[in-house]
RNA sequence: GGGGGUGUAGCUCAGUUGGUUAGAGCGCCGGCCUGUCACGCCGGAGGCCGCGGGUUCGAGUCCCGUCACUCCCGCCA
């Protein structure tokens, strides 16, 4: 018997009755009456039963089939009588009565079941990937991660972007994230490193004189994994342009995502979500720290934080009071409708604020005219009026305070308007909420050592050029940096590149770098820019993080196909693995017993 | 590096205040069943209770350590 099918088993319908077809699939699910035998053949597009009786020889050989083994069968399609019509898959109308069968291969008994949506360990699910991949959700979480990339190709191409390809192998660069090291066998004692981004390298492309570059990118970063943040690997739609503002990049790359998330907003979901249109809310980051308290706000929580500090300096609550005036603020977070809600609900609050490492979240209850909570009795009437009116609440509202250091404040503010946006069921959860976060500050001020240091990445053009640099305080001097945010995930961060040696140089001294450090340690960038850079820019969004917001998935790993645990390891592949001694020789590389144990 | 959660049959889980032989569902094996589609019914096998140590007359249960998976902080230009 030819292994290959004539149909998948998604195929049959009413019109093939009648034909003999060969059908080949995994066992998905057996129904056996003893002297009548039902099978769900099962194959990457669908589902089809076929059906064998003790009258046929080949009974014994379906009925001992286990699940997950392969089969092929050929036989003829029949309609099925109405009363045994499966609605609910679209070969449902027929069945293939089974006349040859063939086991191509038998499966163990299963670590995890296939034909079912149970939750299943990581571990289990990790070690025999290619089990859960074989699951309906898996499936087709991989299907469109594979057709949004398509999508993403398709619209880059036609927006006039090219594909290139960058190196994999290439070398360690001194800024950022740890690099994973490959060493050189042909020059002992020296490593490539595997690319953080293809960062320089498309800006190199810009100097070349291309224009308008994208790639699927892959990214090795050697850090911490978090649930939206892959260990190792992950893939970026990276992409630049030359002689372009940060209107223009923009402008180029929203109807781009606004289309992906149209095309794919209703994969998995009874109604589609609705999707922010272009052009996307532009927010500076000093006001998304302020109002949302993070600068990767979720814009579907309607809640805004808001700056009360005035209302409590020099008031009788003495905690605050003296804290404005020591340069701390106080940041009210509302809670419109939570007078409501029982006093173990501002408990739970004020518990949770502790567990983050706060002293407790003070809060004021406006309710029937008065104020209440522990705070309320230490404002007099005209500040409560003025915390109505900076706050936007009335009666029946409550509002929690946050009272920290700017920075601190706000975060704590933000981290609570999450919260109370979820408690109360404030969260407009079926749509996806662009934004950019623009204006981040070219410096910070490292609190611990006084000293100026790049807040985000040193290669972005300041806003003002170099007479920024030479005549402003440098922390107040923003940068050409922004932040695309979807509901509340940061999907990429990009610049408009400083492509000025004098500026770079200049910008690096005000960071603390001499001249000779930046000449060395950026040799190639640099030897580059001077001869003759356009201006360029671009950013790079998330593959995976965009993957995972289509799919609705609260993890990476389920729109990864082989993904990695937490502490970087394959458990299929057992990666990364202990290498041979003579592979080591060959690359001149000797292991070193780590402090404190004898092993060599 | 730090904090939290979980770990019991092949898998998902239950297991009372520390007390007799550690249970259920699915899967697996066997029997019955000719129209099911999560087929049904009957029976059976299957356990280093993650691992190591401790407390106790007695530990799945309490204590200490450790490992794995996971969530978070640090980290991620």
């Amino acid at each position: 018997m030819h292994p290959f099918r004539t149909h998948t088993c998604n195929d049959l319908r009413t019109e093939h009755a009648g034909e003999t077809v060969r059908l080949s699939g995994w066992v998905h699910r057996k129904r056996d009456h003893g002297h009548l035998l039902f099978l769900d053949l099962r194959d990457h597009f669908g589902v089809t039963q076929v059906v064998i009786d003790t009258s046929s020889p080949l009974f014994e050989t379906a009925e001992t089939a286990r699940l997950e083994s392969v089969l092929t069968v050929s036989g003829k399609v029949v309609l099925r009588s109405d009363d045994t019509i499966n609605p609910r898959i679209p070969t449902g109308e027929v069945e293939v009565q089974i006349a040859e069968i063939a086991v191509e291969s038998t499966a163990d008994q299963l670590p995890l079941q296939v034909n079912s949506d149970e939750d299943y360990g990581e571990e289990i699910r990790l070690r025999y990937r290619f089990l859960d991949l074989r699951r309906d959700k898996m499936h087709r979480n991989i299907m469109l991660r594979s057709q949004v990339i398509t999508s993403i190709r398709r619209r880059m191409t036609e927006a006039g972007f090219t594909e290139f390809q960058t190196p994999i192998l290439t070398a360690s660069s001194p800024e950022g994230a740890r690099d994973y090291l490959v060493p050189s066998r042909i020059h002992p004692g020296r490593f490539y490193a595997l690319p953080q981004a293809p960062q320089q390298f498309k800006q190199l492309l810009m100097v070349a004189g291309f224009d308008r570059y994208f790639q699927i990118a892959p990214c090795f970063r050697d850090e911490d994994a978090r649930a939206d943040r892959s260990p190792g690997e992950f893939y970026q739609l990276d992409f630049e342009m030359s002689f372009v503002t940060q209107d223009d990049v923009f402008a180029s790359i929203e109807p781009v995502l606004a289309g992906v998330f149209e095309e794919y907003a209703g994969f998995n979901k009874e109604t589609p979500w609705r999707v922010s249109p272009a052009p996307f809310r532009r927010i500076p980051y000093a006001e998304a720290m302020l109002r949302y308290g993070s600068d990767k706000p979720d814009l579907r929580n309607p809640l805004e934080i808001a700056d009360v500090s005035e209302v409590f300096r020099g008031s009788d609550f003495k905690i605050f009071a003296k804290g404005v005036e020591a340069g701390k603020v106080v940041r009210a977070v509302p809670a419109p409708g939570a007078a409501a809600q029982p006093r173990s609900w501002f408990d739970k609050l004020n518990d949770w604020a502790r567990q983050q490492g706060a002293p407790g979240l003070g809060y004021v209850v406006f309710e029937d005219g008065a104020a209440k909570g522990p705070i309320a009795k230490f404002l007099d009437a005209a500040r409560l009026d003025r915390l109505k009116q900076e706050t936007g609440l009335g009666d029946g509202d409550a509002v929690f305070f946050a009272s920290d250091k700017p920075n601190d404040a706000a975060l704590l503010a933000g981290a609570a308007r999450t919260r109370i946006g979820e408690d109360l069921g404030l969260v407009d959860e079926g749509q996806f909420l662009f934004c950019w976060i623009v204006d981040y500050p070219m410096y910070e001020l490292d609190e611990k050592t006084g000293k100026i240091e790049f807040s985000h990445n040193p290669f972005s053009m300041p806003q003002g050029g170099l007479k920024a640099l030479q005549t402003q305080d440098p922390l107040s001097i923003k940068a050409f940096q922004y932040d695309i945010v979807c509901n509340g995930v940061e999907l990429s961060s990009g610049a408009i590149r400083n492509h000025r040696p004098d500026i770079m140089l200049k910008a690096f001294e005000i960071a603390g770098y001499s001249a000779e450090e930046v000449e060395s340690q950026f040799s190639g960038m640099l030897h580059a820019l001077r001869y003759g850079a356009p201006p360029h820019g671009g950013a790079a969004p998330g593959i995976d993080r965009i993957v995972m917001l289509l799919a609705n998935e609260p993890n990476l790993r389920e729109v990864v196909a082989f993904p990695m645990t937490q502490r970087a390891e394959d458990l299929m592949m057992g990666a990364p693995a202990e290498v041979s001694p003579a592979h080591l020789r060959e690359l001149q590389l000797r292991l070193v017993a780590p402090p404190g144990t004898s092993k060599g």
